[in-house]
DNA sequence: AGCCAGGTTTAAT
DNA sequence: ATTAAACATGGC
């Protein structure tokens, strides 16, 4: 099945696409030609969607296609998590009103408009992709990532090609500590992991209750699951959830980018990117995306001119 | 070779 | 209330 999602906001579906396409062992999020594609479980169905841009920047159009789907209900859901994933139902414009007044942001803004920050389908993926990614170098972790989600993710073949989605709590529920010891998750990655698949399968905790919270309620709910702490709730809310005023400002990448821009002598602490993002009030997190955004851009015009 | 990577926990000042 | 060490591996 296929239906066209109209939006009423701006949207910048190729710089998306382009954080998506960050590593080369990224195997879940899919992108090629403006083309979006990944594995969704949908009420327990895997399903592949496939979208499109199909309008501009300011009159944006997506097409989303659903191969096998027949079901109008489950297209319904899977156009949910696709609005989910892109941000659809949020307005980035209050955000570039908040930093106006901020040269740096303004022109990442002007480079990128339309850019929102991209949320996981699910929360559970934002966790166990943060605690994945915990303390190594990201192309490590795309690696680790990678044979997690060939080992344990639902398989889809369409047009004889192989597609994995990202597992499940039920997919990863079996999963032993001495598998992930071999896939070279450390062992306290591995503990955590398991802990926090069983708690939410057992329905000790309860992923879905924290939409339905403020802000630092939710920080507090996720900082009492073991292996995660700060940094770890902060990035799920804003990566996992789409809360645009949470920054995870100890994170090396965002204070690399802000060392960067805002042109520091040496690396600044967390605490200092947490000062500097008061000025961007309720939109830091949006903040956070446009600076590593433009990092990595920056970072790979860099490599491209050393290879010469 | 050695330090730093999308940090957290535990234990010791 | 801060600080240190251990954890794990790859890149530069």
């Amino acid at each position: 099945m296929k239906t066209i999602i109209n939006i009423d906001t701006p949207l910048n579906f190729k710089s998306t696409l382009d954080y998506f396409s960050r590593s080369d062992k990224e195997i879940v999020d899919l992108c090629n030609d403006n083309v979006y594609q990944r594995v969704l479980v949908v009420k327990d169905r895997p399903l592949l969607i496939i979208v499109k841009s199909v309008g501009t920047v300011l009159k944006p159009v997506l097409d989303l296609y659903v191969p096998g789907c027949r079901s109008a209900r489950l297209l319904s859901e899977v156009e949910q998590k696709v609005k989910r994933i892109f941000s659809l139902n949020q307005d980035i414009r209050p955000y570039y009103r908040e930093i106006s007044g901020d040269e740096v942001l303004n022109k990442l803004s002007k480079r990128n408009y339309g850019f929102k920050p991209p949320v996981t389908p699910s929360i559970y993926e934002a966790l166990i992709w943060a605690i994945t990614g915990q303390q190594m170098n990201l192309s490590f972790i795309y690696s680790l990532k990678a044979r997690l989600v060939i080992k344990c993710g639902v398989k889809f073949r369409y047009n004889s090609r192989k597609y994995y989605g990202f597992p499940t709590p039920k997919e990863l529920s079996s999963i032993s500590q001495d598998e992930l010891r071999d896939m070279q998750f450390s062992r306290r990655k591995a503990e955590y992991i398991i802990g926090l698949t069983r708690a939410v399968i057992k329905g000790d905790i309860d992923l879905k209750g924290l939409e339905r919270m403020n802000q630092e309620d939710a920080l507090e709910y996720l900082m009492k699951i073991k292996g995660v702490g700060r940094w770890t709730a902060e990035y799920v809310l804003l990566r996992g959830m789409g809360r645009w005023g949470v920054i995870p400002a100890d994170d090396i990448g965002i204070r690399n980018a802000v060392t960067h821009f805002y042109k520091y002598k040496k690396q600044v602490s967390g605490r200092e990117v947490r000062k500097r993002a008061k000025a961007w009030g309720e939109y830091k997190g949006c903040a956070a995306f446009y600076l590593l955004s433009a990092y990595h851009q920056y970072k790979e015009k860099n490599a491209n001119r050393l290879r010469r």
